[in-house]
Order: structure tokens, then C-alpha cells, then sequence
DNA sequence: ACACTACTTTAGAATCATTATAAATTACAT
DNA sequence: ATGTAATTTATAATGATTCTAAAGTAGTGT
């Protein structure tokens, strides 16, 4: 159980003000030990579900969308119908599980690296990203 | 440049039935050298420009997703804003230029084989694919 | 050629997630 | 305590996609 004065001081020295509403969601999204992924929609319900707080939904937009910025949270991009954010900032792949649309970390060591063959002119990478679909074995 | 009777017996060979506004849209998605992606809106504006004949965007929309059931087209599911379709069906993997939003094609060749280390319980694997965000090089 | 039925197209309405707006509230420096 | 800029909020607006139900069309049998 992380103590608020940690989420205080990380808003704070980003130049975010450390608003009740935007310590709850921090509290719910960074006082965990696991990676933890999600939609807005999930979101909003966990916050409805674990707190009793009323928040509006705007709010939760524009605070996952500064945290965002601020670094605090990688935007996984997967379909047209939900996206996720991921806890987890640094470079690593996912697993997409098709029969519960769960997001699982994939780390980098757990795949062997990656060579690109081909190289366009006037382009350089930025990223490499690697998405494994699974669904359930029977 | 494709023969409509080509058309024709690849839709009636899937049981569905060639109308005009199907045809059209096969001689703009597979009358093509190259592989073709794109996002339902490219193809309307396309249409609107290359043939001078109204279409529904319904119908664009019934007619992208029955192609997709059947098989002659893939969906490349990349983010929440746009949603990518395929001629080129078979497993492969893609670069997506982040200054243009284009998608090109990444063949299997041109990716070492990638060996995914971890394994969960229960799931299997469905598909593994590679994202690859390239940008402008300056 | 005609009629019948199921399939298809269509315009417009409905939906759903996300973003914008603008007024009320709050944090914080002075 | 006051002033100002940041933040929250309810609600409206947006935009892509899907739904609806009426009109049109293709294919079959006669």
C-alpha cells in the first residue's frame, strides 16, 4: 500500500497538481505489483466498483490522456474497438488473448530478437512491436 | 486489366451474387499488381474518383465485410482511429509509416523466425504478428 | 416472358466511444 | 485572504460504424 505523499510528489514533478480526483486513479492504477492493463471503460467501472466516489468520465479522459504524456502510462493500440493502457512504459510485446481480450505482457527476453531484412530509404525505425493472438486449447 | 467474368465467378463461386456495385469494387481492390491497403473512407473517396457512379457507404461498408468473411480480404486491426484492410491475405506482417499512415507490406522472408520463450497454460497460439513503426529520417 | 423469393442496396437513424465546450470549482502563489 | 490559472464537470458535438426497413435486383422455376 503506497502512501498518497508518493503520488503527491510524482504529479507534482511533472507540473500536474495533485487533485483528489487524479490521486484516486492513481492510486488505482499504480499501487499494484503486477502490470496492469486497461481500457477507459474498465476503468471507469473499477473506480465505481472499488471507490464510491463520483467522478465524471471527462475527467477520467483527461487524466489517463496526461498521464499518458507525462510518461505514466504506454497506449496500446491494438483494434478499432477498445484500446488499452498499460501500466508498463517500457519497450516489451504483449499476448492478445482472443477468448477474454485480456493484454499479458510478453517481455523482451521471452522472444529472441528480431531482424528486419528489409529497410526502406528516407526511413528509420521507431519501433518494433510484436503481437501474439491466443485463444483457449481445447 | 482483369476480365469482369473473372469477377463474376469469384463471387458466385462463394454464393454471392455479382451485382454491379460488387463488381466495381472488385475491379478497384483486385485489379492490381501490387498489394492494395486500405481504410474503408480510402476506398470511398476512391470510388467516388475513379468511377463517376454513386455508391452507398453502406453498401461499401456490406460489401468490404462479406469480402472479408470470404476470404479476399484481410483486416488489419492497428489502432483505434483506422482500421486497415488487405488484398494480400496471407500471414505476414507489416511496417506502418507513422508520416504518412501507410501500410506496407513485411514478407515472412523478411523477418527472422521468432521464437516466443513463454507459454501459458491452457491458451494456444493463433497468430503472431509484427508491427513495425517507421517515420521520416531527417 | 412472368412471377416469386431471397438477396442486396440504400438513405437515414441509431449507437458508441471519444473529444470539445464552457461554466463552476479548486490549487496554490502572493 | 485574494487572484489567477489549472482542473473538473455535465452536457453537447463529433465521427466512424452498424442498424433498419423500404425499394430494387438477381436467379429460379414456370
Amino acid at each position: 500500500m503506497k502512501n498518497n505523499s508518493i503520488f503527491i510528489e510524482k504529479l507534482r514533478s511533472s507540473g500536474l497538481r495533485p487533485t483528489k480526483q487524479r490521486l484516486e486513479i492513481c492510486k488505482l492504477l499504480f499501487d499494484r505489483k503486477k502490470t496492469f492493463h486497461f481500457t477507459i471503460g474498465d476503468l471507469s467501472r473499477i473506480f465505481k466498483k472499488k471507490t464510491n466516489k463520483k467522478i465524471s468520465l471527462a475527467t477520467i479522459y483527461n487524466t489517463v490522456h496526461s498521464f499518458k504524456k507525462k510518461g505514466y502510462l504506454k497506449e496500446i493500440s491494438i483494434n478499432r474497438d477498445r484500446s488499452y493502457f498499460d501500466t508498463n512504459t517500457s519497450n516489451h510485446h504483449h499476448f492478445l488473448d482472443m477468448s477474454t481480450n485480456e493484454l499479458i505482457d510478453l517481455n523482451n527476453e521471452d522472444v529472441n530478437k528480431i531482424k528486419i531484412k528489409k529497410n526502406l530509404s528516407g526511413k528509420k525505425i521507431k519501433s518494433i512491436e510484436i503481437l501474439v493472438k491466443i485463444e483457449n486449447n481445447n
